[in-house]
DNA sequence: GTCTATACAAGGATAGAC
DNA sequence: GTCTATCCTTGTATAGAC
């Protein structure tokens, strides 16, 4: 695997691990093996490295959809999203959902890259939509989206606040009803 | 107003527009207009800040509490928590909800504080359960109390990533007519 | 209790040899 | 392209006079 690649990675887990901000670029340069001035010659500033998380955050959404579009139907493929969300519940219990968390701290910090954040959480939402729309329901497919997103966000926010992957469990299964009954 | 009470007031303003980590004692002490080593005649460290900027969060919540109780019903004081949160969306949009926004940085951070957190978001969904359960719903508060703070949380989160107040408006509507047609 | 000066460490970034 | 040494700034924290 190519040095800016390892870099990435490393960056992506360490951001999701203890936070962007308090990530330093020499925790990067030691967990991918790469020496600290080299990692400039990659990123010129640290917040091109946030620019690269962002990227690869979008490319993880894109690949989950090519996925989930070979499932048969709208419903059977936003069930398997609730499924692929609680399946990551003991990680989203300890450090929050990946793409939430991010998007917050970096919409806080007011970060140049913090514009990019918008189609971390908009992204699965306009997804969403469509798959109501597949579902024959014309005119609220975005508030259904709103309130799916709404509900898996703030289900994973409780469960970390608590600890407890239980809470994003008991919203995922309360959910998942709701679309087999829509 | 005292010295720790304007520095407590500072650091809980800073850390809901910066961030918490962002936030350096030198900022408090200049919001405050309180010399830098003075403040440390207050908190001996920075995560002492943290654990004050908690309880005055937590403190901030029981008030809500009582000057919600004066209402006649459960369900007016839930419909009455619902337009607090709606009537805070231009700044949620801006920086998120205090509470949520707090507890997901301290979380990730691994915060001696972090701790300390769980009451944020728990104590209003214990409150919320409370409500349920006056209103009748004997078995399944807590997972409608879940449901309630989940959407809030996501809602806010949501309306803070599109920089747009009207998604947690939404939400919030939505919620009430739930609550209303329970 | 208050405040100035400062110690000390950490972090982003660069210089410049290879 | 790679890597070591280092600059410079900032941030937490303390010393010690008042």
């Amino acid at each position: 695997m190519g040095k800016r690649e390892r870099l990435v990675e490393a960056a992506v887990n360490l951001a999701y691990r203890q936070g962007y901000t308090r990530t330093t670029i020499a925790d990067i340069a030691r967990e991918s093996g790469v020496p600290l001035g080299n990692v400039y010659y990659y990123f010129k500033t640290k917040d091109d490295i946030a620019t690269a998380i962002l990227d690869h955050h979008k490319g993880q959404f894109e690949s989950l959809k090519a996925e989930l579009a070979a499932l048969p139907s709208p419903k059977a493929r936003l069930v398997a999203f609730v499924n692929k969300t609680v399946g990551n519940a003991g990680e989203i219990a300890l450090r929050g959902c990946p793409a939430g968390s991010l998007s917050a701290e970096l919409l806080k910090a007011g970060d140049k890259a913090a514009v990019e954040a918008f189609p971390l959480l908009a992204a699965p939402m306009e997804w969403m939509a469509e798959q109501f729309g597949e579902m024959g329901h014309s005119d609220d497919v975005e508030a259904l989206a709103l309130q799916l997103q709404s509900s898996l966000q703030g289900g994973s926010l409780l469960a970390q606040n608590a600890r407890n992957p239980e809470l994003l469990a008991r919203e995922g299964a309360r959910l998942k009803m709701w679309i087999n009954g829509l």
